[in-house]
DNA sequence: GACATCACG
DNA sequence: GACGTACGTGATGTCC
């Protein structure tokens, strides 16, 4: 056959490549890689299809021609069409898009030509290419059963559903559409398409479409005789809509005419090279294939080593050592370009920006790092300034030797959004975010950050300079020996670019470097679901939710803080007048001699500096003694909340957007819980009623309301559920109130008699019990007698023995394992339960209260990453996460769905994955602020 | 930079 | 039998 050229008697095979993987990635486990924990699932159904299809193919159905054709990632043409074009679809899973390059692979292991052209999605390349080959008066058979693909059949074009076997022609067509192939597309433009988001018209599905088509021959003449139509809302419809259904038509309809830069000769059939095709195989660690390929190839199959994953990881090549790295400054177009290629083989690559600042929302990009092997990494510098460092009036001209911004992102922006590129990041959170204010969506990603998170959370932080020296055994060049400190520090961009690049280039092969070293032992290590579905998909909804921001008056926060001074001066005098003398209030030091040696108040307690104590606590007990306490502690409330929120709130709203941007930290909380800072938006006073007017600066954007959506009880129902308290659980069913139907309990007080200091206690015992009670804390918190306290606690355990059996379980679970767990598999490392003495007894009650502080926070997390999707077809913002609480913000028309929808998510947050005993209750409140919401 | 204090869940 | 003690955070001001 070689050297024949296509036409009559030629029979081409043109395989739907994207049918092939999602079908191959639903009907396999989640396989990995036994040497190194890569997901290879997909590509071993993948391989098991092709092996079949070749095999099958004999007989008077074998094809001469062949190829697979992929869609290539990205968008199409059809977005520029239509920006909603397959907008509803959801994003790859995580684990199947590392596998899209090696699908490719396999293809071309199998020596079957594998085709993707940019722009263009598969239907198209199928399309021309059936058109070429029925053109040239060959044979076509289409592997697919994309009912798109069904507008193409006829003339010698059929399709194939390789799954049922089943060969569909004219008749398979006619029988699906209710038409013939050449008014496929007509039909599909009228009855739209959910799944491509293709709107069609609406009202109108399959079988109205095809009578109407069949009844006037064409849409055009459909349309143009809308008019004709008896029934009045149709016809209103087909009148009203005539633009979105001839734009529909535009999307279903196939280009046939693509500019190809390859031939239908190109793919004749080959012979698959055995070692091309067995080294593929047994490089994938396929054991069964390798062998049944080598088998029908008579040729002698590649052993694989039976390797268990620590020892493959000593098999690793060694990574070159720091010392010997090569780390190189891209200046040029033609440069970036090399590594872009090189990105695009590897299919993934480690990112990480350089910017003047550590505000994402303020801080300009300076330059990107990049790199795809250990030891070999590039930075591109983009924004430096002219003038060294040490030249403070340094020139605000760019410096020499960089690439226009504009064209480094422009080369970088395809691959940077490539779905089957991943980008690795230490904490990427922050780069993606300044890659969005350069017109950059980064996606799929992966963090170093959040894999030590989950790998490691509770041993030790998660910053990129512990990584490195603990599992690369290497320091990273600190970056004060580039900007220095205080306040003759610069900024990055003042850097000069050569002594840049060294320090830019190495966080990137860091980031590598740990990457490969953490990535299998998710699997290992048995956190793969945690990584997947609480920490890598929260990214980007944290990254939406801090750039979208709060509005806050600063109005309001000023006029607060100017009555806040009055009041503190006035408050100040009284307090000088009563000690006698002129003393800073706001020093404890101060203040405990005053009140402990020249007053000679009791109660006096060092602290291990040698200073008093002068807490809160200890004030208040002297406040029955003094005047002199209780005016210190109305001082320190005001002077807390002037300085930390009044006045410190003002200096963080953004001049552009007015409005206040928090950063959370993922890794922030070893239970699971995140933290907020800069500013943190997760202590905002609301217990003091002063405080609480606080809130009434965080304010609605006009036309919209704010929403305060709370968990309630989430830990104490947690609790119910992990230690099996029935009557816990049966409170929470009935609706009961949990602390009064405690105390009835412990304190034998009918619930008709209950009183609320009794109540009092038996709550202060509840929250005790979810912090690792002891008869201390209970006394102190309570301000009651040791053995009094001593005694509740006994008693609480008679009547719930399951909490001591809870706590007994967990605190031997931490010590025969070293971690402690949440519902949803989440590990929370305990090293200090092993020491000796107080120590030993923080770590039990941490032990104790981490399952359940964390199995709250795994909740939340999971109804925060079902969100977006959840609200996309609301005018709704998600703003805020306050431990078990969520801030939404909504045009007033759409208040109740948006509570309705965003309650729906968070009670059944965790369904599927652990099933509760106690249903989850979700209380909402709305208003113009957040005092009013709350 | 350590410490004390206090805001939140 | 003594140890010290509720769990998890971040921001601020003082003082060295």
């Amino acid at each position: 056959m070689s050297g024949t050229q296509f036409g009559k008697g030629c029979h081409l095979h043109l395989i739907d490549g994207s049918a092939f993987i999602f079908r191959a990635y639903h009907a396999l486990p989640p396989l990995t890689r036994k040497s190194d924990g890569l997901p290879i699932g997909a590509v071993a159904g993948f391989c098991n299809m092709l092996q079949r299809y070749v095999e099958g193919n004999t007989g008077p159905d074998a094809p001469t021609h062949v190829a697979v054709i992929f869609d290539h990632s990205g968008k199409s043409f059809r977005n520029d069409l239509y920006d909603q074009y397959k907008a509803n679809r959801p994003p790859a899973p995580e684990d199947l898009v590392p596998q899209f390059p090696l699908t490719r692979e396999a293809t071309r292991a199998f020596n079957i030509a594998c085709k993707e052209t940019e722009g263009f999605e598969a239907d198209d390349i199928i399309a021309t290419l059936a058109c070429q080959a029925r053109d040239a008066g060959g044979r076509v058979t289409i592997i697919s059963s994309d009912k798109d693909l069904m507008q193409l059949v006829g003339d010698g074009v059929e399709m194939l559903d390789a799954m049922k076997n089943k060969r569909i022609d004219s008749d398979g067509v006619r029988e699906k559409f209710g038409v013939g192939p050449d008014r496929v597309v007509d039909v599909q433009a009228l009855a739209g398409d959910s799944v491509d988001n293709v709107p069609g018209a609406p009202g109108i599905g399959i079988k109205t479409a095809a009578l109407l088509i069949n009844e006037f021959g064409s849409l055009e003449e459909l349309l143009d005789r809308a008019e004709e139509i008896k029934q009045p809302k149709r016809r209103q419809t087909l009148i009203e809509k005539r633009e979105q259904i001839e734009m529909s038509k535009t999307l279903v309809q196939l280009d046939c005419e693509m500019a190809l830069d390859f031939t239908l000769d190109e793919l004749e059939v080959r012979d698959p090279d055995p070692e091309v095709l067995l080294g593929f195989l047994s490089e994938m660690e396929f054991r069964t294939l390798t062998k049944r390929l080598a088998d029908q190839l008579g040729q002698e199959a590649p052993t694989i080593p039976e390797t268990a994953a620590p020892a493959a990881q000593a098999d690793l090549p060694e990574a070159p050592g720091f010392d010997v790295a090569e780390y190189t400054t891209v200046r040029d177009a033609e440069t970036l370009q090399q590594w872009i290629d090189r990105i695009r083989e590897h299919g993934y690559v480690a990112v990480d920006t350089e910017t003047t600042g550590l505000d994402e929302m303020i801080a300009d990009l300076v330059g990107i790092c990049l790199c795809v092997t250990p030891g070999q990494a590039c930075y591109v510098p983009l924004t430096h300034k002219a003038g060294n460092s040490g030249d403070l009036f340094g020139s605000d001209d760019l410096a020499e030797g960089q690439m226009p911004l504009e064209q480094a992102l422009e080369m970088l922006k395809p691959v940077l959004e490539d779905d089957a590129i991943l980008k690795i990041g230490q904490n990427m959170k922050y780069d993606a975010k300044i890659f969005v204010r350069n017109g950059i969506d980064v996606a799929p990603i992966d963090d170093t950050m959040l894999l030590s998170y989950a790998l490691h959370g509770g041993l030790h932080g998660h910053g990129m300079d512990t990584l490195s020296e603990r599992y690369l055994d290497h320091q990273p060049i600190p970056i004060k020996s580039l900007l220095g400190t205080g306040k003759s520090a610069i900024t990055f961009d003042r850097v000069p670019i050569d002594e840049a690049t060294p320090y830019a280039a190495e966080d990137a092969d860091i980031t590598l470097r740990l990457w490969q070293q953490f990535k299998p032992q998710l699997h290992q290590k048995q956190v793969t679901t945690v990584y997947e579905t609480l920490e890598r998909p929260l990214v980007p909804v944290l990254a939406q939710m801090e750039r979208h921001g709060i509005k806050v008056d600063r109005d309001t926060l000023s006029r607060m803080s100017n009555a806040f001074s009055q009041k503190m001066a006035a408050l100040e005098s009284e307090i000088h007048e009563l000690s006698g003398e002129s003393f800073n209030v706001g020093s404890p030091a101060q203040l405990g001699e005053i009140l402990f040696d020249k007053m000679s108040l009791p109660g006096g307690k060092r602290g291990k500096n040698g200073k008093y104590s002068t807490g809160a606590d200890i004030l208040e007990d002297l406040a029955t003694e003094h005047e002199l306490p209780a005016r210190v502690l109305d001082w320190r409330q005001l002077s807390k909340l002037k300085s930390t929120y009044t006045d410190a709130l003002q200096e963080h709203i953004h001049p552009e957007t007015g409005r206040v941007h928090t950063s959370y930290l993922q890794t922030g909380a070893n239970t699971g819980r995140m933290a907020s800072s800069d500013p943190n938006l997760q202590n905002i006073p609301v217990r003091s009623e002063e405080g609480r007017r606080i809130r009434e600066a965080f304010v609605a954007d006009e036309g919209n309301v704010l929403l305060s959506l709370d968990y309630s009880q989430i830990e104490l129902r947690i609790l119910a559920h992990v230690a099996e308290i029935d009557a816990l659980k049966q409170a929470f069913a009935d609706g009961h109130d949990i602390h009064a139907m405690t105390a009835s309990e412990i304190f034998d007080v009918p619930l008709d008699e209950m009183t609320s200091e009794i109540r009092r206690k038996a709550k202060a015992i509840n929250f005790g019990v979810i912090y690792g009670i002891s008869g201390f804390g209970l006394a102190r918190n309570l301000r009651i007698p040791r053995g009094e306290a001593q005694g509740f606690i006994d008693r609480y355990f008679e009547r719930f023995p399951g909490i001591r059996h809870y706590m007994d379980d967990t605190v031997n679970f931490a010590k025969e394992h070293g971690y402690v767990q949440t519902l949803f598999g989440r590990k929370i490392h305990t090293p200090e339960i092993a020491a000796k003495g107080p120590r030993a007894s923080f770590a039990k009650r941490a032990a104790i209260n981490a399952p359940i502080q964390g199995t709250a926070a795994d909740v939340i997390r999971r109804a925060m990453v079902r969100m977006p999707e959840a609200i996309a077809h609301l005018p709704a913002r998600m703003l805020l996460q306050v431990h078990d609480e969520l801030i939404f913000e909504v045009p007033e028309g759409h208040v109740d769905e948006t509570i309705s929808v965003a309650r729906k998510i968070m009670e059944g947050a965790a369904d599927p994955a652990v099933h509760m005993d106690v249903k989850l209750v979700v209380d909402a409140g709305r208003g113009q602020n957040w005092a009013e919401a709350h």
